[in-house]
DNA sequence: ACGCCCGATACCCGCAAGGTATGCAACAGA
DNA sequence: TCTGTTGCATACCTTGCGGGTATCGGGCGT
């Protein structure tokens, strides 16, 4: 099969629709039309159903969108890595790591410091990411490695190594009632009608309907927490990185927060296994 | 990136050699060059130094032909198995299991068995493979599951679930003197000077150098033990195929053999999952 | 019933993929 | 060192296919 014939499909499957993908992807509907019927022959079965608006999917279709957009993220993969390959051949060799924007930098800075020591330590790009977009970057080879949190990023397909564990906490006004506790429990974080959760923005920039205000940074969050205006829980380390107008309460049956380690499978970069030997002894 | 210039590209690496490569894809030996100087000029490095004979992969070149090798498969995959989802749509669902020909089949016949009584279950098709090929299947969408076994077979990229764990035996000719033991070692198998170990064909059809008589099938080597003419560790669920004249001895020291069953990760497929809740009550 | 939306069809054009002929550089043998 | 052979690159031609425009036809809303 061809890449070509699986992007023009896959964007069809995505918009639901000739017109929009045709100009997603740059060209007149009736080539794409005509390309699609060609895969349908090709793979012997249709994959849209056209007699009702707007155009389904068939079984077959559904399972080659999956598939198909994994395979060609696995070619951008190969795409990117060559030419990464490239660059660290003549340039010195170097391996991008990808971590969350606004994730905790101790245990990260411990563990680059640490990699660096190392005798056959290359250069580390460290690649800050969005949320969730640590996966994505590991599947199309724009990172080698990544920093992931489990259960929040989902891991399927990815080898990973286990780096630590803690616990969450609850952050709230300096002041607030239940800072005078030792611990808190999730269900009287939710129930603190005065303190909605707050709203991050979704992928397309809209939000979600709720009583908590809308946010779009950490340091935002802090100051409507400061405010008396919502609270948030978040995993222990976060400590660090809090104003001195807001307290951190352990929640106890919030679920621990593992940090791992995840690179592609059968990926054979000595800088990964070097940062993992690292890793294994902190 | 263009699938056909990457096809062509991993045959020119594999081949080492553009005449044989072109033969092998069909296509005259100029095009093959010009197609692969495209693409290095795409990726804006060379992936080739054809200053010596034979013509060399570079650092990128090595990356590439590993990360192209898997998205090729990758692409393989969707289109099998969407071809497979539209028969599965039409002819009754079913799911592709792929074994090692000639592998214990107690508990696969069990399995297969508890699994069909299920209520939601589908027809499983039993795919028998070559030594190592149920990875490959897995891979390229020709099969869903399959069932493995590590550390023999490599996982890598693939989720897994243990099935059964099972220690090893030594098949030996009846009569043979270490027959009236309980449990013999491993070194002391590999040190019977008088039963070499078999050699098995390679992936080429030739054969390593050694001691031991050349076998092509498992029926062949029963009998050359029979004969007195070499040995075997093997799982010891083996047992229920063997002859009466040979016969079965603990090797106290083998590892331990695990039967897993293994699928591409974020496979969606129900059957999947029916198969591994009736494998996790037996 | 009418009009609109949207995918399919018909037909044309240009380019890039493939073929043939040949040049030129690298290894092998003397 | 010279020469023959092997093997990749270059030059040039041909053609099929990917893409464009114009138009048809069917489903759905009003």
């Amino acid at each position: 099969m061809d890449s070509r014939e699986l992007r023009y499909f896959v964007a069809v499957a995505e918009e639901m629709h000739f017109g929009r993908a045709a100009q997603r992807l740059g060209i007149a509907q009736p080539p794409l039309s005509r390309t699609i019927m060609q895969l349908e022959r090709r793979l012997g079965t249709p994959l849209l159903r056209r007699d009702s608006r707007p155009v389904t999917l068939t079984e077959a279709g559904v399972v080659l969108l999956h598939e198909g957009r994994a395979a060609l993220e696995a070619l951008e993969a190969a795409e990117h890595r060559a030419r990464r390959a490239a660059l660290a051949a003549t340039g010195g060799p170097r391996v991008t790591l990808a971590i969350k924007a606004g994730a905790s930098t101790e245990l990260l800075a411990k563990l680059l410091d640490a990699y660096a020591a190392e005798p056959d330590s290359v250069y580390v790009d460290v690649l800050l990411c969005g949320p969730g977009e640590q996966t994505r970057l590991l599947r199309n080879g724009h990172a080698d490695v990544a920093i992931l949190h489990p259960p929040i990023d989902d891991t399927t397909g990815f080898d990973t190594e286990e780096l630590a564990t803690e616990g969450q906490v609850a952050v709230l006004p300096a002041g607030h009632p239940l800072t005078t506790r030792t611990h808190v429990t999730a269900a009287e974080i939710a129930e603190l009608t005065d303190l909605p959760q707050p709203r991050w923005p979704r992928r397309d920039g809209t939000y979600a309907d709720g009583p908590g205000p809308e946010v779009q940074s950490h340091s935002q969050l802090l100051q409507l927490i400061a405010l008396n205006r919502t609270t948030v829980i978040a995993p222990e380390s976060c400590r660090s990185q809090l104003r001195t107008d807001v307290v951190a309460v352990p929640v106890i049956d919030a679920p621990r927060i593992t940090t791992v380690m995840a690179w592609p499978p059968r990926s054979r970069l000595r800088a990964v296994a070097g940062l993992l030997r690292t890793a294994a002894r902190l």
